[in-house]
DNA sequence: TTCGCTGCAAAGGATTTGCATTCTA
DNA sequence: TAGAATGCAAATCCTTTGCAGCGAA
């Protein structure tokens, strides 16, 4: 096929975008350059950002993008499914693209460092499944975060 | 034996006061009316209550009790590990008393009323632990909750 | 008598909301 | 042009903190 990862990713990318302008359409909402500025800004940045990281790095390409757009864009993509909201402990709420349905994860916190593994454990999500299923659920979602001390030599140890 | 279940409780809720006691002096700090009074508010109420229901119960006893108060004696029984405090969503914190360790469970909460099941899986908790060994982790703590639908005829249905 | 503890009120910090204005469809 | 979206600032909400007086050991 012959296609880069450069390549790749760019359709990926497109894809998304078409994703969400479908969801706006169909809420009879309106496509913006905020909307579209902001979820660039996801994209380009890993997973695990928060709602002020967003802010910032969206206003690197138009720096009068307001924290209220934000936050109601952040909120939209999360109803839509696109993106994915997280609390770990007492934090604020990260944020991370869900990347469809075959990209369910959960995550391992390092107790020393503070960095956040992912991870997927399809035995588990079975079991949980027959968990609600036995006490008269249909399970919808999920969460799961395993806190552990690190061992890795390289951990940076700091919070 | 035959003591009666209001025995045992008093017995058991003894237990917990000594626990705390116990942890304050090896702190080096203080019993006071205050700090007995909310343990005993919360030993009272069932599991899953937030702060302000906690300070509100333990002004029934003395109304003076302050809000600050409350949540430094939260985080203090927190702390010594006699409470546990769980964040379910956006909401505020809850927190129930955590029972030894022989009364570790997770969370299903009902999409239609709100309302919080307790269960314990330990096929999944031994899953959790070999997950975290492989990342290279040993597992300290882990937060598992279940949102599901609701099929029982007498759920309240509301939120 | 010493500090830890308390209540009060004020501060904090993340997120939300009201509103006049701007912009998409 | 209608009404959705924006930016700004003010408002929320839960929780934490500063401080002067109080109280346990």
């Amino acid at each position: 096929m012959g296609f880069s990862k450069h390549q790749e990713n760019i359709e990926h990318e497109a894809k998304v975008h078409a994703e969400f302008d479908e969801y706006l359409v169909k809420l009879g909402l309106r496509q913006t350059k905020q909307r579209k500025i902001i979820l660039n800004a996801l994209m380009r940045m890993g997973a695990h950002v928060d709602a002020e990281t967003v802010a910032t790095q969206s206003r690197e390409i138009d720096s009068s993008i307001g924290t209220a757009t934000v936050y109601r864009t952040l909120a939209l993509l999360t109803q839509s499914g696109i993106l994915k909201e997280h609390q770990f402990g007492h934090d604020k709420s990260q944020f991370e693209l869900a990347g469809g349905l075959d990209d369910h994860h959960d995550h391992l916190i390092c107790n020393q460092c503070g960095k956040i593994f992912e991870f997927c454990q399809d035995e588990i999500e079975t079991l949980q499944t027959q968990v609600a299923e036995k006490l008269g659920f249909f399970l919808k979602e999920h969460r799961m975060e395993l806190f552990a001390d690190c061992r890795r030599p390289n951990c940076e140890n700091k919070k």
